[in-house]
DNA sequence: TGTACATCAGTGAACGCGCGTTCACTGATGTAC
DNA sequence: TGTACATCAGTGAACGCGCGTTCACTGATGTAC
């Protein structure tokens, strides 16, 4: 039926190279989109950067596709944005897990966050850089995945304390609060002036480490205001 | 001659508010432009949402008027951002020289960087948290404000070495380096996430302060791995 | 076994909008003769 | 004193572009009778 010249079945420049989903898999377009959206983000650390129009191109399909999944760009960014949290939960929460030293814990803790934020700049910006909104959209979601990661270095502080490692009178809101925003100083310095004249950054991270679990585990109090 | 309906002296609604800079004034819109841009973007705390368009309209002149006095928007942006710098640098500075003694000038230079962020937020995320330029766009503009900022703070360190209130060990750079990252770290984390539950924003500053500041007066090494 | 119908997974075109920048121009004002 | 001219400080319109989102639609596939 077909003519020689007619070739139907090949993608032809400018249409969709992505086949029609079969009926009742309408769902796998969402996981698509998912990963086409993380792709873009994290290669741009900026979700004002990245557009529905360009999600809808990096996966072969039309823009008004991406509604049929997500309400808004701001929801399909928020989705993404959990599942990195997510990743980047793992990569700390694994680190501290390898070692059963309260004290070495930390260290390994703020080495992996550290890499995880120069491995993956594009994720470390949009995830701890940007204006995005913090809390979950639907406050039915429960607890985000950022939030869980700020736990867990809460509740590795605790522990540090329970073991004795750490002075009996360490406050883990108040230190885990003290290394997050040390560390993601450093992090997020490094990332956004690449052109300073950094110093070796474990040698950095090292130094920070030395500084903060100094100071939460010397009993002398230092001279400072705190009772 | 004129007629009682005219009224030309007037501002018409949506005609230019700002009357034109007489002869050989052509600079005023200048330094017109610069008070605007500053004023929207501080507003916004990011140059990309801030237009050439909006900046013109702030000013009451048509957008082509900006390319009479700045090359490029980016040329503009990167104008404000250096004044901004350069007012932070006095604030943290005068702060520094508000006291002799060597240790407390850190202390108080560490609550004037955190204060200057929170009272100026948008300042704050135009200038650290951006993604722009960091360097001047004409090299032969010399240093730029951020880089005469980074260097008053080794020099501060420098001088608490010098009189002998830190080790002699200290590396200036380096100390310089994690304090900034630290108090970066807190000021950066403050702006960008007002929903989470902080503890007196003073108390975080003076531990920030202790810790980092007994790291660089006591004679005892840490555990740390650094020599 | 055949056929009308419902459902599903998308598409095509358009909505109104704002963007940075360029270009030819205007109209007031000072200057030279 | 009068006038032609140069200069200056801007303007008006347009360039081509991309944006998020909506809406009516299409065409393949499964299902009920």
């Amino acid at each position: 039926m077909s003519t020689p010249t007619a070739l139907p079945d090949l993608p032809i420049a400018g249409a969709p190279l992505r086949a029609r989903a079969a009926r009742g898999e309408g769902a796998r377009l969402r996981a698509e989109i998912l990963d086409a959206a993380e792709r873009l983000l994290i290669q741009s650390g900026d979700d004002t950067a990245v557009s529905i129009r360009s999600i809808a191109a990096e996966v072969g399909v039309t823009p008004p596709s991406i509604y049929l999944h997500f309400a808004s760009k701001e929801a399909l960014v928020f989705a993404v944005c959990d599942r990195c949290f997510a990743a980047f939960d793992a990569a700390v929460e694994g680190a501290g897990a390898s070692t059963d030293d309260p004290i070495e814990t930390h260290r390994r803790r703020a080495h992996a966050y550290v890499r995880f934020g120069l491995d993956h700049p594009g994720h470390y910006r949009l995830l701890f850089m940007g204006r995005r909104a913090t809390r979950a959209l639907d406050p039915d979601d429960g607890l985000t995945a950022a939030q869980r990661a700020f736990a867990h270095l809460v509740e590795a502080v605790q522990r540090s304390i329970d073991l004795g490692a750490f002075r009996a009178g360490v406050d883990p809101l108040m230190a885990a609060i003290g290394m997050w925003t040390a560390i993601h100083g450093l992090t997020a310095a490094l990332i956004a002036l690449p052109g300073f004249p950094w110093p070796n950054v474990d040698h950095l991270v090292d130094q920070l480490c030395d500084t903060h679990l100094h100071a939460l585990t010397s009993e002398a109090r230092q001279q400072g205001v705190l009772p």
